[in-house]
RNA sequence: CGAGGCGUAGCGCAGCCCGGUAGCGCACCUGCUUUGGGAGCAGGGGGUCAGCGGUUCAAAUCCGCUCGCCUCGACCA
């Protein structure tokens, strides 16, 4: 397997098969989940989903189709979908009695074409109109989790694929100021889960307008850098304004019995947040997870040389499992006779499994087991005793170690830069995040794009403000934004 | 959608130029020996050579078309 830094793409496909998270499908674009890569997403949603839950939304699920129509009724929302929707039109096949090949019954053709969902916000506020009168409906503040299809270019394995899985947010609420704050409160409760679960570090932000949700006023966004030195949005939360309350007529009635028309936020994260992970620790050995999300959290490997041994050693590993199981430890025992202990060292590490015990003959007798950090890769002995009591323990470090590890490699490939040939030498032979003043105009914006291929990634949130000269027309700026190349 | 590369066993590839019995490595199955960093030996199974059409006595190989995949761009969670 390459280093990273010398062929990632290569590198990356290589991980996301071997290591068993997914596969390519006979469609273009679309992906098969595999048992690992698919325990690891629900490990991701069932943290996210009591987030949600513990801040008082509920689950619920809106259709796969939405009538063409509906796609049509907010403007900006249609011109920024239409060119990567599936349509189904028609709903029967036959056999072309000529050439024996199944097609579509040509009279068998939909009314209305219906869209295969990119996004749910002209489904849902079709039934939020029938769900909000008055006041005391909201906030309405419905999740669900679903799959959506966007026909992309140019899919790639989590970070981009035709169909994906997310969860999408959609929120009705009574004032702006609320929504708004809703909005913020969703992007927190993203950059925490991200950080803390992930171990990825974030920059919080607010996209420029041309970078916007289609249909948006305002999209917040958390954005990280990857050990390619390209950017990744790992989440964004959106305040919709009126524009669909205004498009799908949802208002209510408020205290006063005034008429009014609901403001909304929409939000999601999705699978990429799996390419996410593995872009942001992985190394030349393969996958590296943080233990909270990790499937397998440790795995111990039995060593023998003999029938007696093997019994012995297998049962030691057994035993200790148990133990660890007790604790809410997600662990495996690797005993399969078929491998040899070199091949389930490689196997586990190529799988990210944060924490690796071994325990052989040697140990058996002086009571030790030898115990391996995926992400250092140092061995240690320790006694039995210590890897029953400690594992919760070192499992923790690994989780903060991994986060440290990342905000310095982001740390070392962010450039605070205030002069237009600098910062295209560092986005031609580094990348990274360019840190730089820009004077708030979206020809400016468009004009570094064409040239550096770099874009707006956010404008952060918590940056204090700095008077400076924009650093491409050399106009008045107050506060440096984040460009960088993104996937 | 533009430019380049590639489709041969589950995976990775050779064979194609110069048409004539479809091969190698890994994986898989059986047996024996092994087991502290991807084991060894012996035996074995597995293929509409991406698809369709053409040239030919004969096509994985030559010609045409179609489809798919990968990389790089423009578009995007």
């Amino acid at each position: 397997m390459p280093i990273p830094m010398q062929d990632i793409s290569e590198w990356y496909q290589q991980v996301v098969e071997q290591a068993g998270l997914a596969e390519h499908s006979p469609v273009r674009g679309a992906m098969t989940i595999k048992p690992y890569g698919w325990a690891l997403w629900e490990n991701i949603q069932r943290p996210l989903d009591a987030a949600f839950k513990a801040t008082g939304h509920q689950n619920a699920y809106f259709p796969l189709f939405i009538p063409l129509s509906f796609l049509a009724k907010e403007a900006q929302h249609v011109e920024g979908f239409a060119q990567e929707c599936a349509v189904v039109t028609h709903y029967r096949i036959q056999t072309d009695p000529v050439s024996h090949t199944v097609r579509p019954d040509p009279t068998a053709q939909l009314e209305e074409p219906l869209v295969v969902r990119p996004t749910s916000e002209t489904i849902i506020w079709n039934t939020f109109k029938r769900w909000i009168q008055s006041y005391r409906d909201l906030p309405l503040l419905i999740n669900q989790w679903a799959n959506v299809v966007r026909w992309e270019k140019r899919p790639r394995l989590f970070l981009r694929t035709t169909e994906f899985l997310w969860q999408e947010g959609h929120t009705a609420h009574a004032t702006a100021e609320e929504a708004l704050k809703e909005a913020h409160q969703m992007l927190d409760i993203y950059a925490d889960f991200v950080q803390n679960y992930l171990a990825i570090p974030v920059i919080k932000g607010r996209k420029t307008p041309t970078e916007r949700f289609a249909g948006a006023e305002e999209t917040f966004t958390i954005e990280t850098l990857l050990i390619d030195g390209k950017a990744l949005q790992a989440g964004t939360s959106h305040f919709l304004g009126q524009n669909f309350a205004r498009a799908f007529e949802v208002q209510f009635l408020n205290e006063r019995s005034e008429l009014e028309y609901v403001w909304a936020t929409s939000w999601g994260v999705s699978t990429r947040l799996i390419g996410a992970l593995i872009l942001s620790h992985g190394d030349e050995k393969g996958l590296v997870l943080p233990p909270r999300v990790a499937p397998i959290q440790v795995v111990i490997v039995p060593v023998w040389r003999n029938d007696t041994e093997q019994a012995e050693t297998t049962a030691a590993a057994h035993q200790l499992a148990q133990a660890l199981q007790a604790q809410g430890v997600r662990v495996k025992v690797d005993d399969d006779p078929h491998h040899r202990p070199g091949w389930k060292f490689n196997e586990w590490e190529l799988r990210g499994v944060p924490l690796r015990f071994v325990i052989g003959p040697k140990d058996l007798s002086a009571g030790t087991v030898e115990v391996t950090p995926r992400h250092t890769g140092q061995k240690q002995s320790v006694s039995l005793d210590q890897a029953r009591t400690s594992a919760k323990e070192w499992l923790e470090t690994i989780q903060k170690e991994l986060f440290e590890r990342a905000k310095k490699r982001i740390e070392a490939n962010t450039h605070r830069v205030d002069s237009y040939a600098e910062m295209r030498t560092i986005l031609e032979e580094k990348g990274g995040f360019i840190l730089a003043h820009w004077d708030g105009t979206a020809e400016t914006e468009l004009a570094i794009k064409e040239e550096t291929g770099a874009t707006i990634r956010c404008i952060p949130l918590d940056a204090p403000p700095e008077e400076g000269k924009c650093i491409y027309t050399g106009r008045p700026s107050q506060q440096r934004v984040v460009f960088a190349k993104a996937y």
